[in-house]
DNA sequence: TCGTGTGTTGAGAACGATTCTCATTCTCGA
DNA sequence: TCGAGAATGAGAATCGTTCTCAACACACGA
């Protein structure tokens, strides 16, 4: 589990390598938007502010990144994409998503039945003749500002 | 539980008119072809064919019933909606989702999983000060013939 | 250090799913 | 049957996202 923002860093690098790329500036200023948000960024926000990185840089690099896995598109009900870092450079979790005004927030859920469930959605993928690369739990109600 | 096609029908004019909605033929022909599809439905889908609805009543008219809490909207990575009945007019389940393809097939998980899934997450919204939840789970994985 | 080839950048155009506009048509109640 | 409001559908507009391409930057060999 690698959560220091230098270890993030390296981690990063390192997978971009791998797959033939660099680490930019643009890359890391992107990279740094995300850890520091904590969460799921939409993409409109890091497109705002003195620094901010050109949309059609953004756009671009944030597909190298989510190719090389560092980071995620979450879905969401929204207009926009949003993207987080990926689990291995958090931690697995799950999303409290308000259906009114798309607030997005991270939860983690019981290690047991974190466990219990993935035991039971690999043995339905095998079923359906899927190959189960993975979960996404998302809890959807109203925010208490919402409410 | 609704499932015959003709109280499907009923149900469904029941809830357009408790929101001065009328059950139109337009919106009578959508929900044909959702009954039909048993799954959701992409909206390209849904505007092919000699029968199809003209694309802007069926993006007005899918709305107007995502409103009435007929049908709901299928979150997917994809580049289009996805439409599916609500589950009130079929039955809970979840999505298997092809990461490449992005075929997306229903699965029921075992009812004991799903009551203890449930009784965890509603605690945890409740921490959060989340109300009023569903959630939503689906498993993302290569189908057989992508992998 | 100086090319040189390849990857990256960024402004703007292009794209495409979705939404909006508006004149016409339909429906329901009086 | 009439009239008011709802629904329709063709096309325009919107807007998030992707593409294009000329300018630029970095790694590497001479």
């Amino acid at each position: 589990m690698t959560t220091g923002r230098g270890e993030v860093h390296q981690t990063v690098e390192g997978r971009l390598h791998r797959v033939g790329q660099r680490y930019t500036a643009n890359r890391r200023a992107l990279v740094d938007a995300l850890i520091a948000a904590r969460g799921p960024v939409a993409i409109g926000d890091l497109l705002v502010g003195k620094r901010a990185v050109p949309q059609s840089s953004a756009y671009r690099n944030l597909s190298v990144l989510e190719e090389a896995g560092v980071i995620r598109r979450v879905i969401t009900a929204g207009d926009f994409a949003r993207f987080e870092l990926d689990e291995d450079l958090t931690e697995h979790h799950h999303h409290l998503v308000c259906s009114n005004c798309g607030r997005i927030e991270d939860v983690e859920i019981p290690a047991s039945v974190e466990r219990s469930l993935g035991r039971t959605l690999d043995r339905l993928a095998e079923g359906a003749g899927f190959a189960s690369v993975g979960h996404r739990l998302d809890l959807i109600g109203r925010c208490r500002s919402c409410a």
